[in-house]
Order: C-alpha cells, then structure tokens, then sequence
DNA sequence: TTGTACGCGTTATCAG
DNA sequence: CTGATAACGCGTACAA
C-alpha cells in the first residue's frame, strides 16, 4: 500500500504538505502543491479511510438493519437509504437479518467494533438489549418501518393501524359484511398493527373477519391460507379478502381465481404497500399505499440531523387508498 | 469509546495481556484472564475494527458493486451476496450505482480508501480504467451477471446469449413465426447477449423479429413497447412476444390483455429469469429461468479462493425452461 | 510556507 | 506466564 509517506519522499516535501494538500488546509506553495499532486497521481495514492478514522474518531459509516433485501418492500427501502447516505458521503453497512435474533444481535456487535456514527433499524428483535448496547455506545438511532420494541428511539413509519382501518373502511363502504385476513409474516409488528386496525374497524361496524397468518413473506403460503378460507360455504364465504401486504392480497387473488371464482366479482381483495407488484398481477391490485420512498429519505434525513446533535422535524408519512381493480361491491349486494 | 487500554487499566494488567485474552493466543493465567474478562463486560469493550485493519492490513471488507437493489433481480443478488459473506467473517460493502457511470466511480475510489480486500461487480461502465485501479492495487475482482469490459476477471454469469437461444426455440417449437422481442433495459448486456441470441435462433429459421428496447427496468416502459408493436394489422402482428426480462414480458402481457388479445390464445409470451413476480402474473409467466442465488453463491466462493490466492473451479449455471401459461401454438396454427 | 513529532487502538516481537 | 515497545497511516499541535 503507498501511504503519505511515499508521496512525501517521491515530491521531496514532508508528509504534513502531503496532508495539506489532500485535505486543503493549510498553506502550501503552488509550486510544492503541483509537485504532490503529481506524487500523488503518479503512484495513484487514495487516502487510508480506516487511519483517518483512527486519527478523527468518526467513521462515517451508517449501520442499515433490515430483515431482508431479497422482498421487494425491503429492496425498495434499501436502495432509497443506500443512495440517500452516499449522496452525504456516508458509507452505508447493510445488514440483512434474515429474521433471525441470533444474526442481528451478531451485527450489532460487528457495527459497534466498526464505530459507525448511527444506526438505521427495522428490527425483528422483540426486547431492547441489544440496540440498548448501541445506545450506551453514544449511537445514535432510528427506527425504520416499525418501532424499536423498549426503546425511545424515533421511528420513521407510516400509522400502519390506521391502514389496517383504511382497507376496512374501504370495502366496508362497498357493502362488504363477511371478511377474511391473509397476512404474513405473522411475526412483524406493521403486519400486526395492520390487522389490529382492521379488526377494530370492523369491530365498530359489528363485525369480525377470519384471521389467517402465515409465518414467511410468501406468496404461496399466503395462497395456501386464502385457498382454504375460500373453500366452505359459499354462502358463508368472505366476500372480501384483506391482504397485510401486496405479496399476501397477490396469493389470495391467485387462490380466488384458482377456485374458479370471479376477482373482483365474486371476491374482492386489497391489499397494502403499493409495491410495483401490485401492478403486475391481473386483474391489478388495489391496495393502500405506503410513501416507502419518503420513509427511507425522512429516515436518513433524520439520523443525519441526530448524529450532528440536532433534531429535525418529522414529516407526515401519509397513507393513500389506490382504487385498481380488485374491490367491488359483493356479489349479493344488489339482491339484499 | 473505551480501549484496551482502559480495560488494562481495570484489571491491572498490560495492554498485552488483554491482546491476549480477546485473542486467545499465548499463555494467559486463568486468574488474569478471569480479570480482564471481567473488565471486558464490565466496559462493554468492543475492539476496534479500524485498529486492527491499520496493523493487519486486512479489511475483511468486500465491495459489492450491483446498478440497483430496488429491481427484483438485484435485490435477491445482493441478499445471497450479503449472506454468503457475513457468514465467512466478511462484511458487505453494498454500492448501489443507479446506472450511473460517475457514480460507479466514485463508489470505485471510496473502495479503495476502504481497503476491500475483494470485489463483486455487475458494473454498468463500457471500459475497463476505474477497475484497472483495483487490479493495480492488488485487489481480486469476480464479475457477476455479466463480464467486465476489458478486464479477465472470472464471470460469474449464465450463458445469457444461449438463455436468448432458448426463448426463441420454445416458441418455434410452438410453431411461431411472427416475433417481437420486448427488452429492457437496453444498455445492460446481459439483455443484449439474450437479444442476440434470439435473433440469432429465428435467423436460422428465417425469420426476423421486431426488437423493441427500452431505456429502463421499468413495467410501464415495456409495456407502451409492447402495445405499438401489437397494435398494427391482426395477420402482420406477431404471435409471440419474448420478454428479456420477466419485468418486460409481465409487461408485454398486460399491453396484449389491454388490447383485447387473449395469452395465450392470440399471442404467447415468454419471458426471463424467473422471478418471484412471474407467478404473480395471471396467466402465470412461462419464462427461461436463471439459478440467481446459485449464481451469488458461486460469485462468493470464487472471490473468496482469489482472495486466499486460490482458484476455485466455477460449477455450470445452467438455464432452464419453465413451462407456465402464457405459451401456447400460434392462433392460425391449426389452420396452416 | 514547511517540517518534526506525537497519538489514535491494535497486535506482534522480544525480553523477562 | 506477563510486560514494554514498535509499527500500521494519518492529521495536527507546535516549532522553525
């Protein structure tokens, strides 16, 4: 590795000019500046970035904890944080649990011996003690998509209850009575917020859905659950499928379809996210919208502000209702 | 932050003796050991990565070059890659480039102040300077999904010329004789290699396709594509579309479904990779599939043997048809 | 305007 | 079995 010093030697000067020229400070003569920067091009010197943390103390690295890449959502969240960070000149360490306790309290370990200056979150863990070790390191911290359980970190997400509510209301105003809900991970809190909101909401209006949820974001367990929900009775049968996310209401449209019945005619499903994928299936999903861009912006924006001692202002994370093609009036709703 | 030192200090032993204990190397008395074990947890001392790369002059870090991680593709790439590496002991360095050639550069130069100790790249840049940087500093290189212009790094990519190949055969083996072919996003060489080698299968047969590229990864994009190319005159109109990607078929499906063509009946479609999101589709996407994670597995082992100056042999990638419902014989075809 | 010397936190070498 | 010390590459008081 050529280091300052080998700059120094070949232009002749001290590795102090060599530092003044790399970082601009400090005087230095145009003709001894001229003369480093051709060392410096010559031998193709870059800087050492782990020695200038030694010496600064700060290592511009932002820790991004995520349950996964390999889900559109997450991939989506990802991308947006990823850019958002390098644009500021930050290097991002994204982290992917893969929903295991065991991984993500192993990269919290690995995060503190790399001194990263913050940490972004969107955490399975289901206690505080191991982002409480961050927080005793003086890191700070913010939540992304969902709450940091036992801690007063601020958290970037949208009010998932209230979308859970969303959705009901929705196909309640259609006249929908019978209701199932597929959701999956069973294991996320937003997934669970969501369907908390729901039932509550249908609760008020007398009613109570079927609650199937699966453990994976999988389409076909999803379908699975939502092929078996529409298997009795076709007067008993929900009338309308309530999906925790885009990927669920996807594998509930397929198992509808599957069964022979009509989408949005005899079922109609909605779902939540607003993921490109909503798009793709056929007919295309409704489905209440998340600001997933924004999430990610706001959530960096925030950090950023946190690791200069600041606090910035939270915007509004809206949700918003997308009238596509999969929600309809039920079947019956003319006759009654 | 708390150092060795001040763990030293609490036991009241040397800076050595610590070294030791977190090491585990050389003779340390049970009794000391207990101490500054002791002092450890008591201080909550984590060592510092960055000291310990300035005396090893190891990283343990790896860049991963990949041009989005919001794309399904990518995102399911990056997640294999992330894994594959945390498992040996090595930390992902995830740069998103957004297609961006600049960008690709300056995340070659923060690289290269990061010490990686390897690369992966799936690199947009049409020539080989910013990674001739890296071969000049030592550093290994492994492509994936596709080869680095000018450089004799190992590829770790399928046969996507043959993968082209395989799309148009199925559909002539259907007895197709009108083709589009729908791609994006146009710049990526993959999705010309795949391309070129459908124009090269119907070559041999005679024929002649359409070819319609975009400029994106983008549904919206291919779909407007595939609407101009099947809105022309029902007996010039091509029978069988062939998406480069699914993204492009899944597409090519929904312009032909909003021109009141049935799929398979009136007009087939293929598509590429085997995404996730080809089974979201109704009709489900037929598609050549592609062994993605196979593929980061691989990149992974070959970067890891360069890096311990070995040469790992790079098992096939084999590409394989799947057979879903948007193929079928040509509408005419029982007529001829 | 330029140079000398120290220290950041580790680990390896060598001495005891 | 344990400790003192040098060195990794850099930035910065301080001196010249």
């Amino acid at each position: 590795m050529t280091s300052i010093r080998d700059i120094a030697r070949q232009a002749g000067v001290s590795v102090t000019t060599v530092s003044r020229v790399i970082n601009n400070n400090g005087y230095v003569g145009a003709a001894t500046r001229a003369r480093v920067e051709q060392a410096v091009t010559a031998l193709a010197f870059t800087p050492n970035a782990h020695a200038r943390r030694m010496r600064s103390g700060t290592s511009r690295m932002v820790g991004v904890i995520l349950p996964a890449l390999d889900v559109p959502f997450f991939g989506i969240l990802a991308h947006v944080i990823e850019q958002e960070l390098f644009r500021r000149g930050l290097q991002a360490l994204i982290c992917c649990t893969d929903e295991s306790p065991d991984q993500e309290a192993d990269y919290i370990s690995m995060l503190l011996a790399q001194q990263v200056d913050g940490v972004l979150a969107a955490s399975v863990l289901a206690d505080s003690t191991q982002y409480q070790r961050l927080v005793d390191a003086g890191v700070p911290i913010v939540a992304v998509d969902r709450a940091l359980p036992g801690l007063a970190a601020i958290s970037v997400a949208p009010d998932h209850q209230a979308g859970g509510r969303m959705m009901a209301e929705h196909l309640l105003q259609l006249g929908h009575r019978r209701f199932a809900v597929i959701g999956a991970p069973r294991h996320s809190p937003p997934v669970q917020a969501r369907v908390q909101g729901t039932v509550q909401r249908l609760a008020e209006a007398g009613l109570r859905p079927q609650v199937a949820l699966g453990t994976a974001h999988d389409f076909d367990e999803c379908r699975a659950l939502a092929a078996e929900v529409l298997a009795g009775d076709p007067v008993q049968r929900p009338t309308a499928l309530i999906g925790t996310t885009d990927i669920a209401a996807i594998g509930a449209i397929h198992a509808a379809i599957g069964l022979g019945l009509a989408v949005p005619g005899d079922v109609s499903v909605i779902g939540f996210d607003d993921l490109p994928e909503a798009r793709y299936v056929l007919p295309a999903l409704t489905t209440v919208a998340q600001p997933l861009r924004e999430i990610g912006v706001q959530a960096v924006a925030q950090l950023v502000a946190r690791m200069a001692g600041e606090v910035a202002v939270l915007a509004e994370l809206p949700l918003r209702l997308v009238l596509r093609d999969t929600t309809a009036p039920p079947p019956q709703y003319g006759l009654a």
